[in-house]
DNA sequence: CATCTAGTTCGATGTCTGTCGAACTATTCG
DNA sequence: CGAATAGTTCGACAGACATCGAACTAGATG
């Protein structure tokens, strides 16, 4: 697969959707059970959110339905094995769940370790 | 200043004060004048906030009082250059705000700023 | 005014991290 | 069933980063 030449900083185009971020749905005042992070746990997230492209995959996977891997615009600019690597950080973090359908992987965030995330920052 | 061996995790110690975080006094409802952050301030933010030395600092320094930087727990396990780093990250990031007294500096938290970066989290 | 204190900057060092191609595994297609 | 596709893992590489001691600047003290 080819593609521009290697930079740290996403591309452009990464970079201004990441800026714009995605149509979000509002979600439903859905109550989620609390989830309780182990400081390790919150600690895994904010690295894992802290790199760009990290953040902006997990701006696409909130999208109520979640989103194919294959379908990640970070196919346009890193190679597949660079977004493995990412999506596993996220995964190890805990904020990005991954269902495997065939041979293709559904992504999607775990709104209840994101919402907790956000509540503990919030608590400053 | 003696301490114990280098450590990229932090000491015991401050990991246990990040885990804990300090007593906050919940702030009055004072509305603050929204701030809008650049795409480069909230990946600043992310990152500067992703480092688990940087994170307990902006909890100390959330007290309403702000602290003085001779007061930080931070003295007891890494160098003065080394959270004079870390102070200038969280600074020029825009979360840090630093008012010199003398020969001291007090340390506070940009609230607005802050509380603009966990919106932009909480939009996905 | 010399000395001390508080904090900053510089340059060096070792570790971490994002990137890749190649090789791999698992599933689907023709 | 072989070929193609989707995604993963491995090992290597180059750059980023947290750490330090030494030297520095600026303010306070005796």
């Amino acid at each position: 697969m080819k593609r521009t030449a290697q930079s740290r900083e996403p591309q452009v185009k990464a970079g201004k959707a990441a800026a714009k971020g995605a149509a979000v749905v509002k979600q439903p005042p859905v109550k989620l059970p609390a989830v309780k992070l182990t400081d390790e746990q919150f600690q895994a997230i904010s690295h894992a959110v802290s790199d760009p492209r990290r953040f902006a995959i997990l701006q696409q996977v909130a999208a109520p339905s979640g989103v194919a891997c294959g379908d990640l615009r970070e196919h346009e600019v890193i190679s597949p094995a660079t977004i493995s690597h990412h999506l596993k950080e996220l995964t190890e973090a805990g904020v990005l769940e991954v269902e495997r359908d065939g041979r293709c992987a559904n992504l999607s965030l775990r709104r209840d370790v994101w919402q907790a995330y956000i509540e503990r920052l919030a608590g400053l």
